[in-house]
DNA sequence: AATGAATGAGAGTTCATTCAT
DNA sequence: TATGAATGAACTCTCATTCAT
């Protein structure tokens, strides 16, 4: 609700932040309890509400945070990449490195979609955004063929890695494995016809 | 709870099917009513326990039913596909068109991961394991690179058309419009190199 | 919220209405306890909500009940009285022998005041309508001075009967004294003056 | 709680005061949050337990203070009167004007008789012994009739003046239309029948 | 087979008040 | 004198579920 106006008020703050990402990460939206919250935040309930307006408000910033969060680490690992592949290699394996270390991320992103919408429309049109740029640049570039439509591209390449992400780090909790890596290369610059 | 001996026993409970089916692809689960399926369904709210345990227990019963459903589909449309690339295009096709016909089903589905997580897992999984079994044909065939790992790709294919459905047809409540799927098609084909 | 559709049902509403009447009569709006109704009316705290929106709902309710009922008594006790005068007289001690058998009445409808200002409104207009039509019918008679405007004699005589019901009824919980009553009909009959 | 002690003391207890003033009557005591009154008066929240004990100290103060204040006019309003009609005639005018200038005391002081119903019935019986006195003497200069009991007659001009400020200053923000006013005159000078 | 009244645990939220600084 | 962070009791309201009819 309030900004903080105290360095002691700040740590509260964040330790609500953060006592929120892991019950959200663990816990479904409708089931996280303010209370569960506060108790791991080491605070009392009526604590929650000086600093957010309700439920929505403290898993909504959570959303935009996370995702500004990624695209910050996303735009680092690409930055000198000298091709497209490489840059489409190293973003694939810093996204996944990063889902390691946030799973909770994915549980929390993907009930956006039912509790703020907006938030979660946010969060993939900013890297549709981000994608649209790069693959067209690229396609300037004569990297990517002109045969594509960007648009569709970017879905596709968030899809694919969205879903691996699942698949291996969530419900496996482990990395993803290698060979699994390599055959979306290959898909993409071979497809998935025989060499 | 109780399968329905008599016809208007069965005509309940069907009704009391298709309400959820439109309350769930509404509304999240925790906030889906009970009341509100009954009232859908022109019954009474104790009748809703005469023939489920409880709202998962419908929940539930939906996610299977819309998978089966949508696997026959599938299957119907891509029997007599020549190739895994006609095949491929055929499955595509088929489900977008379904999607289109039940939009509930995407959200439904996904919620389905924190409502009922072994139901979600099995939906993926029976899709997954046809997958796999058509993808090492078709590498046997010559038809598909033995470089790919079928686990792998199965996963990059849900992923894309997962992501192309939402994309298009719920968030813009529109068909995929033909110029991303040939995009698809191209990245199958040929990557998403220039020709 | 919905009205009852059985005998049981209607008779549950109905201890709920009692039960708020006694708790509005003794307790303030806000102070007043939804627990302690259904804790009067003998019944769960989740069976209030079955029969009312929200607390507000129950006390406009209320509000309109007694407005009605008290209407109705004075109605029935000026129904055949001579002229203006007796009406009057009848009237006020009509009004005064309701508020001693309702004293929560006054409770109530201060509150609603600040609690449903739209329901207290209509509470008092719906008095004046009657009270206008009757004061000018009697001047129409000669029974009444032209010189005296109906509104602000309407409002006059509702002030006075208000604040002797307060001042004795409630405050003092006995009956207003005779010469009390025999002051206000001197001074409806020849002002305050002397003889 | 404490009186202030410096200059700068005083101007925040006032500014207090004057924020609740206008807090109190615009929300129901119960809604009137006392962060709202440090908000308007430009404090932090904390500073209000420096000056008054709780949240009802204040608001009690308050109808004390509109009380004195009123009292005061009507005094030097009606001071020099030749007789009482044309005293009584003064006095009204002098709380409708008060009463325009202050809106907020209506609403504070009916609000009274539920959250300081000691500070109320001290807020009525001074304007009722004022008046006493004043009948009296009245009636002993023969300017009254012997047959009128001074304590109901002063309750039934006091509601009087009440319902009229409520009627026309509170529900329609207006001055008293003067024939309303002229109306009251001659109730108490003829009473209401035929000249 | 169907009803609808009744339940009560449990959640979110408010806010007057306290207190360390 | 003033601050603003922190508290926790108390309240309203929701709704899946049970049950007598």
């Amino acid at each position: 609700m309030s900004m903080p106006a105290t360095a002691r008020g700040r740590a509260t703050r964040q330790a609500l932040l953060d006592a929120a990402e892991s019950v959200f990460g663990s816990t479904r939206y409708a089931k996280a309890a303010i209370t569960e919250i506060t108790r791991r935040a080491g605070v009392a309930q009526g604590t929650f509400y000086v600093y957010f307006e309700n439920k929505q408000a403290i898993f909504s910033e959570l959303v935009h945070h996370m995702g500004s969060e990624l695209r910050h680490e996303l735009t680092e690992a690409t930055r000198d990449a000298p091709d497209r592949f490489t840059m489409e290699e190293r973003g694939l394996r810093a996204f996944l490195a990063y889902l390691r270390q946030h799973p909770s991320l994915y549980m929390i992103v993907s009930q956006a979609e039912f509790v703020d919408e907006e938030a979660y429309r946010a969060y993939y049109d900013k890297f549709t955004e981000g994608y649209l740029a790069g693959i067209k640049k690229a396609q300037a570039r004569g990297e990517v063929s002109a045969d594509v439509d960007p648009e569709a591209l970017a879905c596709a390449l968030m899809g694919i890695y969205d879903f691996m992400g699942m698949r291996w780090v969530l419900w496996e909790d482990r990395d993803v494995p290698e060979e699994a890596i390599q055959t979306v290369l290959h898909l993409l610059r071979h497809g998935i016809g025989p060499a």
